[in-house]
DNA sequence: ACTCTAGCGGAGGCCAACCTCCGCTTCAAT
DNA sequence: ATTGAAGCGGAGGTTGGCCTCCGCTAGAGT
C-alpha cells in the first residue's frame, strides 16, 4: 500500500470524488464497469453498468462524461495494481520472476482485451499507461537478459504484445493456452 | 479452380441463388460485409453494408435472415479460399511450406478477428471450417514434424491459435509484427 | 443544530440501427 | 412473346441505448 509509485496510479486518484458518498459511487462504478466490460464487451450499455453499481445513470454520467472516460479510468486502474505486482521485491531466479510476472500481466489482459481494442491507442493516458508499464516490468526482461536466459533482440514491448496476442485468443480449454504460452515463450528464453 | 474440395466450400456455394441478378447481389453482399467487418468490426451497420454493396436493405434480410447468417458465410468463404490456398502442390522444403502458408493464414485473421469474435465458437459452421482448415494445412505441420523441422509436443490447432493471437493484437508497426511472430515461430522451430 | 452546496437519480427526448412488409421489376421457362 | 414466380428495395414502425436536466437528498463545515 505505497504511496502512487508510478504516474499511471496518479490518474486514478486525481478523479477520485472527495465526499463519502461520492466516493463509495465512484467505487462501486469502476467495479461495475470492469464486470461489464469483461462480460459483454466494450459496447456494454452505459445504463446496465449504473444499475449494477446500484446509482442513477445521472451519477455515472457526472463521473465520467463520455464513454472513453470510463475506458480510459477503468483501463489505468488495473495497470497501475500490474504495475504494483512487478514492483513487489523477490528472491527468485530472473527467469521465474519474468515468467511469473507475465503470468500476472496473462491473467489481466484475459477481461482487459474490450477495453484496450477500444482506446485503441488513441489516447493521452494509454502513453502513461505504457511507460508506467515498461518502467515496472521492464527492469525483470533485462535481469533476465543479462543472465543469457532470454534472447537480447527484442524489446520489452515485443513481450508484452506476444503474450497479450496470446490470451486475446479463444482456446479449447486452459490447457492448450497454457501449452500455446510456453511454446510462445520458448522462443524467447535462451540458455537451459 | 477445382470443384469444391473441402465441406466448408459447400457451405457457401449451398447459399447462392441461382438467378443471374440475384447471385450477383449475393456476392456483392459478401464483399460489402468483408470489407465493413475488417473497418467497423462486428457491429458493422447492416444498412450501410446493403448501401455498400448497392442493393437494399430488404435484399440483405432475404439473404441472410439475421446477423449471424452473414457472419458465417463470409468467415466460410474466407475459410474456404485458404484452405485452396493449403492445397496447392509444393516443392518447398517441409518448414519453408508451413511457415508460408502460415504467414497466408496471417493475412487472413488481420481482417477476420471481428467475425470470429462475433461467433465465438457456438456456430455449426466453425466446426465444419475447422475441420477442413485441419485437412489442408496440418499435414503441412505433420509433414515438418516428421523432418525434425517443427516440435512435436504440439498440434495443428495450437500452432493456429498462437498465430492467430498475435495476429489479432495491434502492433506499432509491421517490423514488430514480423519480429513478434518470428521470435513465436522460434519456440516451435527445431533442429537447426 | 443549521445551512448551503455537492451530489443524487431517473423521467423523458433523441437518435440510430433493426427488421417487416408489400407493390413493383426482372428473369427465364415455355 | 407471354407469363408467373423469384427477386427487389426502401418507407416506416419498433427497439434500445445515449445523454440532459432539474427538483430532491444528504454530507460537512461552523
Amino acid at each position: 500500500m505505497t504511496a502512487t509509485p508510478y504516474p499511471v496510479s496518479e490518474i486514478v486518484a486525481a478523479r477520485r470524488p472527495h465526499r463519502k458518498d461520492a466516493a463509495r459511487n465512484f467505487d462501486a462504478l469502476l467495479d461495475a464497469a470492469r464486470e461489464a466490460f469483461a462480460e459483454h464487451g466494450a459496447d456494454a450499455a452505459l445504463e446496465d453498468i449504473a444499475r449494477r453499481a446500484g446509482v442513477g445513470i445521472g451519477t455515472l454520467y457526472r463521473n465520467f462524461p463520455t464513454r472513453r472516460d470510463l475506458f480510459e479510468t477503468v483501463y489505468a486502474d488495473e495497470v497501475a495494481a500490474l504495475c504494483e505486482a512487478a514492483a513487489e521485491p523477490t528472491d527468485r531466479e530472473p527467469w521465474e520472476a519474468l515468467s511469473a510476472w507475465l503470468d500476472r500481466f496473462a491473467g489481466y489482459m484475459v477481461t482487459k482485451r474490450a477495453v484496450r481494442e477500444a482506446l485503441n491507442g488513441e489516447s493521452d493516458i494509454f502513453q502513461t499507461c505504457r511507460e508506467s508499464m515498461y518502467a515496472a516490468g521492464g527492469p525483470l526482461l533485462e535481469r533476465a537478459q543479462r543472465a543469457g536466459a532470454a534472447r537480447t533482440d527484442m524489446d520489452f514491448g515485443d513481450l508484452l504484445r506476444l503474450v497479450a496476442g496470446i490470451m486475446a485468443t479463444t482456446f479449447e480449454d486452459d490447457a492448450q493456452r497454457d501449452r500455446v504460452l510456453a511454446i510462445a515463450l520458448d522462443g524467447v528464453r535462451t540458455g537451459r
